[in-house]
DNA sequence: TATATCATTGCAGTATCTGCACCGACTGCT
DNA sequence: AGCAGTCGGTGCAGATACTGCAATGATATA
């Protein structure tokens, strides 16, 4: 616990104690029994909290699982991806979206627990994509600065848009088939880089660019 | 379909009654409202049906207006679509699920007035898609025939598995990309066709770019 | 007509999620 | 230390989606 303020506040401490004692009571109480087979009651008297105050944490059930994993990483990397040429923007695209959730939330054994979560709960894989598609304009805007920082511009009005949305969708639908391939253990950028360089190419294949 | 029988029974007649009043109660109510601005009983009290026939009829809520859109059509279709060649798989697939959607229930006016709920409630498109997904066994093994049927065989173990979920993820990925696009008005086959192979074309573009 | 089937219903109950008001612990300032 | 304001946690009432069960009455079938 290398805590890098040496005050941040007790009761901010206690907040993330908090916030903490759910997920790991959720992530846990969904390991042995199955998703749908718990209820917010049980994780809420093995946190020993109220269950008002699990909604005043996570707005949903999902939300205790899918909150930590959001799609689009902080300004650094985006501002990296943006500014980065000379590589293919889908590929790169693929490489932001997915690193982001391999390094979702301060716990590593947290983010462990939650993949092997995924796997075992289709259904939650889904709602995973539906946090991206809420996340849709952030997405576009991050492309099209990319774009525009590597000088293209539309001969049509709303041609850069479309091709943007349809990298969005192609996202999706590669993070579809790697979450039907299990994508188990390993999560180091090497071996990342490979699966999605692979996906894509197969990708190729599949619509006929070969 | 049923106009050529006679008879066919009036418990059966009361029957598709009932199902149609509920289907034309929910679809007014969620077009003047918006899909989370109707509950269950709304749509019971203006069918005059209780809450309890409303459940026996469609599993959820979302199921009166995704019941009737099923993703793949009947055998004759796919068939046609199996055993076609010499045309582009993922275009001939494209088109075999979005003709499925297009001719969805007996009613074309009903199945008009869905296409506005969906453009209105971008959720529902998306239950389209979770939909899809629950099917995707269905939608390989469709694809998995066409390999057969053109003859071509796996060098690698599941290579052919393997392209046909990412056909079916590529499929989802043009649908959320249409969705977007509004897709309003027409539906014939000649327009469809034609919207399809656009779609693909950015798809190719977006793949393919270095 | 007698019997079986089945659509429909009410009812009780479970589960997710929300708005509201209260309490009490923390925090910042004096 | 004391005081006032902030804010996390809680209980409660209620809305809403959905399920299992048993009863009832209309329809089908023998």
């Amino acid at each position: 616990m290398t805590r890098g303020q040496p005050h941040e506040g007790l009761r901010e401490r206690k907040r993330v104690a908090t916030r903490s004692a759910i997920e790991r009571a959720a992530l846990a109480l969904i390991l042995e029994h199955g998703f749908d087979h718990v209820t917010v009651d049980m994780i809420c008297e093995a946190a020993m909290v109220s269950q008002r105050t699990f909604f005043n944490y996570f707005g949903s059930k999902e939300g205790v699982i899918l909150d930590a994993m959001p799609p689009f990483p902080g300004e650094e990397a985006v501002a990296t991806f943006v500014h980065a040429t000379g590589t293919d923007v889908l590929e790169d695209f693929l490489e932001l979206v997915f690193g982001s959730m391999a390094s979702a939330g301060p716990d590593p054994e947290l983010t462990r627990v939650r993949r092997l979560v995924f796997q075992r709960n289709p259904v939650l894989a889904a709602g995973l994509l539906d946090r991206m598609r809420e996340r849709e304009d952030r997405a576009v805007a991050i492309l099209l600065d990319r774009f525009a920082a590597e000088g293209r511009t539309s001969t049509r009005a709303g041609e850069l848009e479309d091709e943007a949305h349809m990298i969005v969708g192609l996202t999706m639908a590669v993070f579809h088939y790697l979450m039907r391939k299990q994508l188990e253990g390993r999560v180091d950028a090497d071996r990342r880089r490979t699966i999605i360089h692979e996906a894509v190419m197969l990708m190729r294949r599949a619509v006929g660019t070969v």
